[in-house]
DNA sequence: CGCCGAGTTGAACTGAATCAAGAAACGTGG
DNA sequence: CCACGTTTCTTGATTCAGTTCAACTCGGCG
């Protein structure tokens, strides 16, 4: 499938939008392949787009101490964005980093924003984008708060099996908020994931 | 200060809202004063409602296990709700609790909705609050996976100093994920806090 | 005065971190 | 295709932050 046709799709997700409104964001988009290590966004850059990523996976992670600290993946279909960054215009302290080989469109916050001023439909999506981050952040922050290490784990594999399977020991320990050592004990006593 | 001139006041901080857009939303809220103690929300219900606090304070927390988790204070000034369920219809995880007598104005989802329907304000308005609350949420988010109890409790300290005072021992230790005892000894070696 | 909930303190305990070492997996160049 | 070095994963031993449980203090209020 096309990038822009997968990425017209995961859109209508959100609102049916309608033909002249799509040719207004299908006008202004560019597309990115980076191979599997690249940063998408750097930590000390102000992030100035949103991604749809087409192909690949991304892991957006900050840096505290010298250590790495995981807010989230993302996976083919998704919008993908330093999006803190984004909305606050300040340097972001997120790294976007491809997990492998990805292909993204990327649609500049200009672009983006005059969409917004031009259609009710553009502020509408942003809503969307914006209360669809919002719970999955407010999931997160409860999990934190109120579970072991070990639920959490146990949590993501309920939910996420594929994830759990594709995603390093390092890479998901540093989500879970733990030690890799204490993931490689959390799953030794259950062998089957 | 009247309440719903209040309620503007805070508002313009988001959108700079013509006076006709306003009447529309000024047409239709409604006001509920309400003990220190009782519950605006309570978790079970669906969230119809965001609320403005005009005067008070309050909590929002989930129950796990009989145990209290706190997720956020809120005080004079800014909207409220239990956001989670009012964008998800699902019954609230959240309670929101009057920490102390409250006066708040509530604004019904389907007046907003038909505001949003109605005008690009409205659908604005509702973006810039998704927005700014997730900002918030993955600002906590990003605390409780990196800093340990003392760190979250210091740059509370920093940035709020005022709740810190307010707060009794045992909100504010379940909002730092940790408990009473721990934060009273963390306070012990900073007496001057 | 006496109770009661909130806060503090102490002592023992525990989940996860840290440190260190070995085993497996991976990529690269010969 | 193998040999090598590098990174990732696992395992064990020890340490530590924060919990748990229990006792005690304090301040407010009937």
């Amino acid at each position: 499938m096309e990038p822009m046709e997968h990425m017209r799709q995961a859109l209508s997700r959100f609102v049916a939008l309608p033909a002249s409104q799509w040719e207004e964001v299908a006008a202004s988009y560019t597309q990115r392949s980076l191979p599997k290590g690249a940063f998408l966004t750097e930590a000390g850059q102000v992030e100035r787009h949103i991604y749809f990523l087409h192909k690949g996976a991304v892991r957006n992670y900050f840096i505290k101490d010298g250590k790495e600290f995981t807010v989230a993946f993302h996976f083919e279909g998704e919008f993908v964005s330093a999006y803190y960054s984004f909305l606050t215009r300040r340097p972001s302290e997120i790294t976007m980093e491809a997990l492998e080989d990805i292909v993204v469109c990327g649609i500049h916050q200009d672009d983006l924003y005059r969409f917004y001023a031009a259609s009710a439909y553009g502020e509408r999506i942003g809503r969307l984008i914006a209360e669809h981050q919002y719970t999955r952040r407010l999931e997160r922050e409860m999990e934190l708060l109120s579970l072991t290490a070990e639920e959490r784990y146990h949590r993501l594999v309920e939910r996420h099996p594929a994830l759990v399977r594709q995603i390093s020991v390092k890479h998901l320990s540093s989500y879970l908020g733990i030690q890799p050592e204490s993931l490689s004990r959390i799953r030794r006593q259950f062998p089957k994931n």
